[in-house]
DNA sequence: TCAATTTTGGATTAATCAGTCCAAAACCCA
DNA sequence: TGGGTTTTGGACTGATTAATCCAAAATTGA
């Protein structure tokens, strides 16, 4: 046990940098909450900094500067954190960035429940996605989806960040068709529309419009199109 | 006029460094056509590359990785030519790159003209536009489109690529617009619907289905997407 | 053929990059 | 208080980057 607890950072860093985003996920936490806090006997020192803060931090700078466009400096001094903190915690650059995607994608999919809440009219609730663009301040339309910036830039080249776009976009048209299924039990949308064919529209709208507002199209142009794609659901029969 | 003449490459080299995109355009073609075939007295030794087939594949390999991915011995590689070489035609790594995306705007709108065609039914060329990812190889849809892979890595740094990319937008909007026009005068659309709003509808859903495609949809799912937006436009009235 | 000039490509440079090393500081338990 | 262990941050490393320099090769007009 001892030589265990003498190898941690080691034994962290090694799980971290080697078997990527799956173990880099599990064993975050399992090591940092159970390991970490629990079981080795010398406590030593604890860390300084808040895990997840850092991680929400690295987050923004990845979303604003992109993979190559952040420097580990760039990210240190966002982070406000050493050097070795960051390897030690985080692995690498690449799997921090997987792990800030990873970690995108789980609050851009909260977002979308938040969104929910008990509004009665699901086209309405669907209505509110299209038109959060309207509603972001141009500095956050600018920075567009990070989801998105990944795949365009590296979807090719980064086989985790085409793997996570496959895996979210089953997971983004499956709440989608449930939306437009509710819309039809409400009477919204008419019932001979397939939910499926419809959220996959629904999904190219939202990216389509992700990329208009990113490439400076004005909050009118935006709502237009958040307005013409609701109207257009609801004329087709 | 000696002294102009020596100093050509010079000359050359800052016009394109220091001015920019209207200068490196502008000039590349008064210095290549006018001034450097018949103005200089001394001829001297001609360029052995075509400028025009190595911009081509600088821009193949910028659109395949990147402005940061692409380095310049990838670039040198892919265009064949020595390093002065690119230094001395395109000024710098910056400039070259956004004469290529400058390029890939002419190609792709050159594109949109050619699948006019003579097609009586304007809905239809709509319609092949939007389907136009379902007979793409796997391989150049996941390249997806330059201008929206410029946007997404570098609107937000570089001022000249969002400028590009306004400029883009109205010009491929007030297309679609006048195709939907002609759509209504055909009677495939509806006199009802507004003629910009809908231009923007179907750019929107343009850029969405590229990056659905570069994130790796389905020919299927691009197919059913394509469809059900030339049905929700047919539907509206 | 020769002077004038440009192209060309290999050598070079200075900067920056991600990542490692190490010693000192910090902390817990006994 | 002191032994054991971890965190921390600055110094360091080797690789890679965009860009420059320079001499040799190539070409034209005279």
């Amino acid at each position: 046990m001892e030589q265990i607890a003498g190898n941690a950072p080691a034994l962290r860093r090694s799980v971290n940098r080697g078997a990527g985003l799956f173990w880099a996920g599990i064993c975050g936490v399992i090591l940092d909450s159970t390991v970490q806090n629990n079981y080795f006997r010398f406590m030593a020192r604890p860390k300084e900094f808040d895990r997840d803060a850092a991680l929400a931090k690295a987050l923004q700078v990845f979303w604003a500067k992109g993979y190559e466009g952040a420097s580990t400096g760039d990210l240190l001094k966002g982070m406000k954190i050493g050097r070795q903190s960051m390897y030690d915690t985080f692995g690498d650059k690449q799997a921090l960035y997987l792990e800030c995607l990873h970690c995108y994608h789980k609050l851009d999919n909260k977002n979308f429940f938040d969104h929910l809440g008990d509004n009665p009219s699901p086209l309405e609730v669907l209505h509110g996605f299209l038109a959060i663009f309207t509603r972001r301040s141009e500095v956050e339309n600018a920075m567009g989806c990070m989801s998105i910036n990944a795949i365009t830039a590296y979807g090719q080249t980064k086989p985790e960040v085409k793997a996570l776009a496959l895996n979210t976009a089953d997971r983004v048209e499956a709440m989608l068709a449930r939306l437009i299924e509710a819309a039809q039990k409400t009477g919204e949308l008419d019932n001979s529309v397939d939910a499926d064919v419809a959220s996959r529209f629904v999904y190219a709208a939202l990216q389509g419009l992700t990329v208009r507002a990113q490439a400076g199209a004005s909050r009118g142009e935006l709502a237009d199109v958040a307005d013409f794609t609701i109207k257009a659901l609801k004329a087709m029969r």
